[in-house]
This record gives structure tokens, C-alpha cells and sequence, in this order.
DNA sequence: AAACAGAACAACCGCTATTTG
DNA sequence: GCAAATAGCGGTTGTTCTGTT
């Protein structure tokens, strides 16, 4: 910490004048109370010493007594805040070493944003220190394009959740266990969403979009997202979602022309929607709930990117873009087939950008072929050359399938790489990592048999070196990966399973209406109906865009 | 050296849960 | 049982410092 306002080591704050903490009045303004102008912002060491005399005598606790006792012009819960994050006894200033950063990912990858029930982990520290360390790390790791935790801990997290959400050890013996099962389905952590992108094999999404604002707001029906504050990640995301569907017009050859619909899906809608998607969230993975799980996969795209538009319009401006993104898009050395109305979505690229333009001059992990295969799809799909499924062949001919075959596979290969390696340190290939970690391949082998996170000291390296590629891992990256976009990885796994899940549309349909009520059902049927007739054949993603102006409609923004 | 962007931190705000009268 | 007070939590914002251009 370089700056300490408290304990009396600024000299800015000490050396400011109060000759009364009674009438001092306050830089941010106050609030009256009791005819006393209650002070805001900085505390002053004089405030200081007046609280901690205070709780000398009077110990912790009533804290609005306070203001009355000792004449602080600080509201009570001004006075608890000072006192918790900064002037009680025992607290450990400066940074987070190694070891409490490590804690604090694997205690954020089971607990989310429970920043008091982190803190009580880490002795010395609080809630507000680790909140902000996160929120820092966060943004630090998706400037980096980094994945948010360690595949290591997602997977740990997942299978710890997914032991909580089964219903049957709710008991609660892990805390982490605990505070999911407590939590509603809207206050499920961000880690669940992740690692249900794992375990569907869009993991390498997560590593691709350090998205965790999308995931927080999918999961919290965007009404107000957590990392509100970072736009950009909601920004990206909905983006994605547009640039997925522009590049990939099998998925979306009607969708072009509903963009307009598409940015004014309206939030109501979508929120509840989204809600309704949260709901089925958690346990979409499993395989006994397909259902759900083929039906969030698509509304992700569908409900989330509309929310967002919806939710980010009126705060567009605010993005957090890294600044780097706009002057490294260049549709054109991408392939893309042409300018699209929305171009200010291509910086979502420069999260995952074709391998060969940024491979040299940004070298992340992130770069792992996506593009490249998303856009040689698009091309071959555009050009009416359905090439059937080659899988032998690299990414030109990468087909959904392959896409999501192979996707898996990106896990550790993107995020291995971030620790310089892409055998994991427990022996496992990456792949082999995630295919046990697959429900649909549970072999056996589960992550209770893995060390613990211990051994991803490595991670905090805080250069976070990444691997540059070569021509030739590349192309074998492409070959195996085949896609690192997280939408497209969403919407590609959808896709491959769309035969399934159309079969099972009926059902799930019915099982959808369940979940929005009444009045979406209606939309929604709308929507599946669409999509069971749509010749794209993809069932909801399409069908959905077909049928947004409905919705638009509805919903009309000012 | 100045301007700028990003990081780090402190504090406030709003909301919810719990306690108390 | 109810309302007010209190405590706590999480999200957000504002400020300051630091590094880079």
C-alpha cells in the first residue's frame, strides 16, 4: 500500500486543520443529523483518534452513539466502516501476499462476491480490501485477457458447486457449499457460470472473455450487475454476440438485419428472461437437466446480449475498453466478410484476434485460433460450401462440431499457457483435466483425487507471461481448438448439440414457459415455434432473432 | 516536464438482515 | 406482530498516486 489515509501516515489528511471534528465540515458535503452536519469523506487522524477513544471506552458496536458521545461529526455507519477497515487492532496493512492472493481466488471461486465471509478467511484483512483487490485484479486480467481463476481452481470451484447444488449434502459443510445453497439462483457466483462454460467446453471462453460482468449479470438477470462499474465486459459481451452472429451466418443469416431489433431489447424483457435463464443456470450442466442447459446456452445470446444493450445504452459512453482494442482492429486483414454497420463491436476481436494478425505483436493466450476458425467457417458458409465435418483438418474447415469436439481442448491450452505450460501440474494434459471434469465423460477420476490450488503458485507471476506462438503451434492449436471465442464456443456447442435439443424442443419449450411465466411464455413459444420451423435448424438462437421484433416492440426505448 | 491512463485505495450509498423496544 | 434502529454487506464512486507517453 503506498498510501495509508489512515492510522495518521498521510500527511495530507493529518496535516489538514481541524481544530473541532464538530465543525469540520466536510469536502464531500454532509448530511444533517440532529442539527450536526455530518462529515463526508477522508477521515482525519483527529477523527481517528476521536473513534478509537471512543471505542476505548465504549467498545464496538452503537455506533451511531458515537456522533452523540464524542461529538464525531461522522454518521454511525461512517464511524463502523473507519473502524472495521482501518483503525481496529490487528489489521494487516499492505499488500496481499502470495499466499492470501491464492486464498482469495479459490475462496472467490467458491464463495463469489462474499467479500465479509472472505475476509473472515484472511485475518487482518477486510472486505473492502479484498473487494477492491479483486475488483482490481479483475480488470487487470481482462486488459490481459486472462482468464479470471486459474482452470485449476474453476474446476475445484465447479465440482465444489456442483456437490452443493445436488441437493443432497446441503448440510453446508463447506462454506463455499454453504453460501451457494443459501444463495438464490440470482446470487449465484460468477465462478458457476464459468464453469459451466468448463464444462461445456467454453472454458476457453472464460480464458478468452474475462467476462465475469456478463456472467454476474446473466446470472443476476443484469438488474445491477456487481462490476457495474466495468461496462466493458458487458460492452464485450454483447458485442461478441453480435460479431459471433456476424461471422458465423449459419447461425444467424436472418440476425444482420434484426441488429437494430436486437439493440432495443428492451431490459424488462430481457431481465426477466435473463432471470428465468439464471434460474436454470446452475444446474444446466447437468446432464440430467438438459433441458435447461440447451436452453441457456442459446439465451445466453439471446437475453443476456439484449439485457445488456438495454442495460448499457444509457451508459454506452462509460466503456471500459482497453484502449488498445480500437487500433488493432482491422476487419480487413481479418477476413470479415464486410463492414457491418456495427463496427464499434469489432474490438470484441481484439479480445481473441485472428492468430495471424496479432499473434506477433500481442501475444496472449487468448490467441488461440478462434478467429481464424470462426471466420474461415463464415466464409465457407457464406460461399454456399457447406464442407462437410473434416475433422482431421485445421481450422478453415473447422465445423461446429469440431468446434465444440475440440473445444475442450482450448482449456488448457489457452490457460496452461498462462503458467508456461501446457501439461498441468498435476500430471494431467489440459484436455485430459477437463475431459475428467466433464459430466459427460466422468471417468472417475475427480478433481478430490487433484491437488489443491497450491500448486498454481506460479500463476501470480505478475507479468503474466504468455506464450508466443509459433506459425506451427498455431496452426496445431487451430487444428485441435478450433475456436476461442467464448460466444462462439457457446453458441457452437449449442449447435452441435441443436439436434438433440430440437428433438427435445417440445419439452423444453414447455419447460421454458415454466421458467419465464405467463407472460414471456408467450414470447417464447413464439420463439420456439419459429425456431422449430426455421430451416436454419438451430432452433433457438435463430428463431429468437427471428422473432425479436416482437419483443422490440414491446419494449420500445425512448 | 506535462498530460494522460491506469492502479490502488478509501469512503459512501443502497439494500437487507437482525435486533430491540 | 410491528416498526424503528442498528449492523452488515456488496456495489459504486471519487481521489490520489504512479507509470507511461
Amino acid at each position: 500500500m503506498t498510501r495509508l489515509i489512515s492510522d495518521g501516515e498521510d500527511t495530507v489528511i493529518s496535516e489538514d486543520p481541524i481544530e473541532s471534528p464538530l465543525t469540520e465540515k466536510g469536502d464531500g458535503g454532509g448530511s444533517v443529523n440532529g442539527g450536526v452536519v455530518l462529515k463526508k469523506g477522508p477521515w482525519t487522524t483527529a477523527e481517528d483518534a476521536i473513534l478509537i477513544e471512543y471505542v476505548k471506552k465504549h467498545g464496538e458496536g452503537n455506533w451511531n452513539a458515537v456522533q452523540k458521545h464524542s461529538g464525531l461529526s461522522r454518521c454511525g455507519k461512517s464511524c463502523r466502516l473507519r473502524w472495521a477497515n482501518h483503525l481496529r487492532p490487528n489489521l494487516k496493512k499492505g499488500a496481499f501476499t502470495q499466499e492470501e492472493e491464492q486464498l482469495i481466488i479459490e475462496l472467490h471461486a467458491k464463495m463469489g462476491n462474499k467479500w465479509a465471509r472472505m475476509a473472515a478467511h484472511l485475518p487482518g484483512r477486510t472486505d473492502n480490501e479484498i473487494k477492491n483487490y479483486w475488483n482490481t485484479r479483475i480488470k487487470r486480467r481482462q486488459r490481459a485477457g486472462l482468464p479470471l481463476y486459474p482452470p485449476e481452481v474453476s474446476f475445484q470451484a465447479m465440482h465444489e458447486n456442483q456437490q452443493g447444488l445436488n441437493f443432497s449434502g446441503m448440510d453446508g459443510g463447506d462454506q463455499g457449499h454453504c453460501d451457494l445453497l443459501q444463495t438464490s439462483s440470482y446470487d449465484i457466483p460468477d465462478v458457476i457460470f464459468d464453469s459451466l462454460k468448463s464444462k461445456q467446453g467454453i472454458i476457453p471462453y472464460a480464458a478468452e472473455l474475462p467476462d465475469t460482468a456478463v456472467s454476474s449479470m446473466l446470472m443476476k438477470g443484469l438488474g445491477s450487475s456487481q462490476y457495474g462499474s466495468f461496462l466493458s465486459p458487458t460492452t464485450h459481451r454483447q458485442k461478441r454476440l453480435r460479431e459471433t452472429v456476424t461471422l458465423l451466418p449459419s447461425y444467424g443469416s436472418n440476425v444482420k438485419s434484426e441488429f437494430p431489433s436486437f439493440d432495443q431489447f428492451q431490459e424488462d424483457t430481457c431481465d426477466r428472461v435473463s432471470r428465468s435463464c439464471s434460474l436454470s443456470f446452475p444446474f444446466g450442466p447437468d446432464p440430467t437437466v438438459k433441458n435447461s442447459e440447451s436452453f441457456n446456452e442459446n439465451p445466453d445470446g439471446l437475453c443476456l446480449s439484449g439485457h445488456e444493450l438495454s442495460a448499457s445504452k444509457p451508459v454506452a459512453m462509460k466503456l471500459e475498453l482497453p484502449s488498445l482494442q480500437y487500433p488493432e482492429t482491422d476487419l480487413g486483414s481479418w477476413g470479415t466478410s464486410s463492414p457491418h454497420p456495427l463496427l464499434e463491436s469489432v474490438d470484441t476481436f481484439i479480445q481473441s484476434p485472428p492468430a495471424g494478425l496479432v499473434e506477433s505483436n500481442c501475444p496472449s493466450p487468448r490467441n488461440s485460433g478462434l478467429l481464424d476458425a470462426l471466420l474461415h467457417e463464415a466464409k465457407n458458409l457464406n460461399s454456399g460450401k457447406n464442407q462437410s465435418s473434416d475433422k482431421s483438418s485445421n481450422s478453415s474447415s473447422v465445423t461446429p462440431g469440431d468446434i465444440a469436439d475440440s473445444s475442450a481442448l482450448n482449456v488448457g491450452e489457452t490457460e496452461w499457457e498462462d503458467y508456461g505450460d501446457t501439461l498441468s501440474p498435476l500430471g494431467h494434459t489440459s484436455s485430459s483435466l477437463f475431459n475428467e471434469c466433464t459430466p459427460i465423460s466422468a471417468s472417475g477420476s475427480s478433481l478430490d483425487e487433484h491437488p489443491p490450488v497450491e500448486t498454481f503458485t506460479g500463476y501470480y507471476i505478475k507479468s503474466e507471461p504468455v506464450e508466443i506462438r509459433t506459425p506451427d503451434r498455431e496452426k496445431e492449436t487451430n487444428g485441435q481448438l478450433g475456436i476461442s471465442d467464448p460466444d462462439g464456443l457457446l453458441t457452437s456447442e449449442w449447435f452441435e448439440q441443436s439436434s438433440v435439443h430440437i428433438k427435445d424442443q417440445v419439452t423444453m419449450t414447455d419447460a421454458i414457459v415454466t421458467l419465464l411465466g405467463d407472460d414471456l411464455s408467450n414470447d417464447y413459444k413464439q420463439m420456439a415455434s419459429g425456431a422449430s420451423t426455421s430451416n436454419q435448424g438451430w432452433g433457438l438462437g435463430s428463431c429468437s432473432w427471428n422473432n425479436m421484433p416482437a419483443v422490440c416492440q414491446m419494449t420500445e426505448l425512448p
